[in-house]
DNA sequence: CGGATTTATATGTATATACATCTATTCTGC
DNA sequence: GCAGAATAGATGTATATACATATAAATCCG
């Protein structure tokens, strides 16, 4: 097994750790034909409830028009589901039924790889790392307000 | 400007994360022609000094095969050169000197980002987040094993 | 009200990323 | 040394991702 060197910039180290984690959820979730980052939208469409597709962009931090095409595929499975709100150039997303048993099929193959993790790592750093990286956006979105 | 939420899943974090750092890095290096990403290879290989391909894909634990297409990119601008090893299978990978040039220019860029996200974060968390970021490797990696 | 502007999403395009598979080469056991 | 196994990288394919631009709808202002 390669030690891990540390790199200078921050956007390489966050990239090759999510790189490193999107391996492990995705090994965790292939036998159920999903991604992680498919995994990621039917859960936080569940958390959210009802969404247009920009407002989750925006929990996402991930441009809308990205979300077009994961979307497509979702629905293509038939997991999700939209219509246009009062404001017709909205999409209002939410769950199918078949979505929320899919979610629940995957849930505990992500619950397994989430305790996997954190038992290697300790809860301390497991703790830290979850608030970190949801800090450290704040601070690029203020910069980007200029 | 929108709250960050917190979300469950450490991957999605991660990758949200990732997503927003590479939003700054990627402005900040625009001007150049440059993405975060090349210059994560090229930082890497001006550190590294000459490594194939498969050590570069160790160092970012990214898929040697995927580093094909990002080297591709960066041969055609002259950046990089490779030349094949006493085993023939290999590719050693180096830097030429219109890509040391290159690296050289993007510098101050990439510092200058990497100073606004630093303050904006302040020591103690930008060093958290750099140390945790590469630990976290480690769990997977070994998990990985069996 | 109506034209100009802004906004939400879609589409075209380029890069990033991994996996399955393929080819060329090296290594291993005999 | 050779046949079979293992390895390095290339290629095909699918998804992830952002940006520029297009389209449609809503909003603003005179």
């Amino acid at each position: 097994m390669p030690a891990i060197v540390a790199l200078p910039c921050m956007c390489a180290s966050l990239r090759r750790a999510a790189r490193a984690l999107t391996q492990l959820y995705d090994d965790a979730l292939r036998p159920l034909g999903l991604r992680a980052t498919q995994f990621t939208v039917l859960q936080a469409l569940s958390l959210a409830g009802e969404v247009s597709q920009g407002e989750l962009g925006q929990l996402l931090v991930m441009d809308s028009t990205t979300l077009t095409r994961t979307l497509r595929i979702l629905s293509a499975q038939g997991w999700i589901e939209n219509r246009p709100g009062k404001d017709r150039r909205e999409r209002w997303l939410r769950l199918t039924s078949a979505g929320h048993h899919q979610l629940k099929r995957a849930t505990p193959r992500w619950e397994r790889a989430q305790a996997r993790l954190r038992s290697r790592l300790g809860d301390a750093r497991w703790h830290e790392l979850l608030k970190v990286s949801t800090e450290v956006i704040g601070g690029i979105l203020e910069s980007a307000e200029d």
